[in-house]
DNA sequence: TGCCAGGCCGGGT
DNA sequence: ACCCGGCATGGC
């Protein structure tokens, strides 16, 4: 917990996810499978261009017409399979309308997610954190590569297993658990991405590895 | 120029 | 239970 404050302080609030509607996070979450930011920016705009960035649109679109529009996103055959599944059963679910959640458990959430094609963990968790604001603390290849450099995590871990790791550490807030991860996103960019120096000002930099085990 | 980016799936051992 | 290849674009 005095990670993040520290984070907080060096980085301020990060205001995360980039998105203006729940649903437009969910598609964020798809797109941005293994694949920079900027380039989901540029298929999310021309999705929303051509006003198919909606559960309808999307659903109604065959592959191949979403495919050209998320292009610059990659694996955009992969990616507009997936978007479809996922669409197909978030319609199935609610209506299109997240609102329709409100009385479902995380749980069952979770794994009605995990049971789309092209819906993993992280892209699961994304989606509830999020998208539906649920307690999920959302872990990713940041979180992996700048607790496995400073020692928290010795990078066998599963993904589940630090995600239950860091839920069980803070309290169970999901704004706490929105800007953390983003924290760890921000410093993982700056400072810890492979093969790069870190920054002198990364406030990591400053702890001891184990100190810092407990909140 | 080559490497990297907020994964996931399916098939093989 | 792991390990691997495939999927693809744009930025630095």
């Amino acid at each position: 917990m005095a990670l993040y404050r520290a984070l907080r302080t060096h980085f301020g609030h990060r205001h995360w996810w980039p998105g203006e509607t729940p649903f437009e996070v969910m598609v964020g979450a798809v797109l941005t499978q293994n694949t920079n930011w900027g380039n989901v920016e540029k298929a999310i705009l021309n999705l929303k261009s051509a006003g198919k960035l909606s559960p309808r649109g999307i659903d109604a679109m065959p592959e191949t017409e979403i495919a050209a529009l998320i292009r610059p996103s990659g694996y955009f055959n992969v990616k507009a399979r997936r978007l479809k599944s996922l669409v197909r059963r978030f319609i199935e679910k609610c209506g299109g309308d997240e609102r329709n959640f409100r009385r479902v458990p995380t749980r069952k959430l979770r794994e009605e997610l995990l049971d789309v094609n092209g819906v993993g963990r992280e892209t699961a968790d994304s989606i509830l954190l999020y998208a539906l604001g649920r307690r999920i603390f959302v872990v990713d290849a940041y979180t992996r590569r700048v607790f496995c450099r400073h020692g928290f995590l010795r990078g066998g871990e599963d993904y589940d297993e630090i995600r239950v790791m860091f839920e069980s550490l803070l309290p169970r807030s999901a704004p706490l658990y929105n800007d953390y991860h983003a924290q760890i996103v921000a410093v993982g960019k700056g400072y810890c991405a492979p093969r790069r120096p870190r920054c002198a000002g990364c406030p990591l930099g400053r702890f001891k590895p184990r100190a810092e085990k407990t909140k």
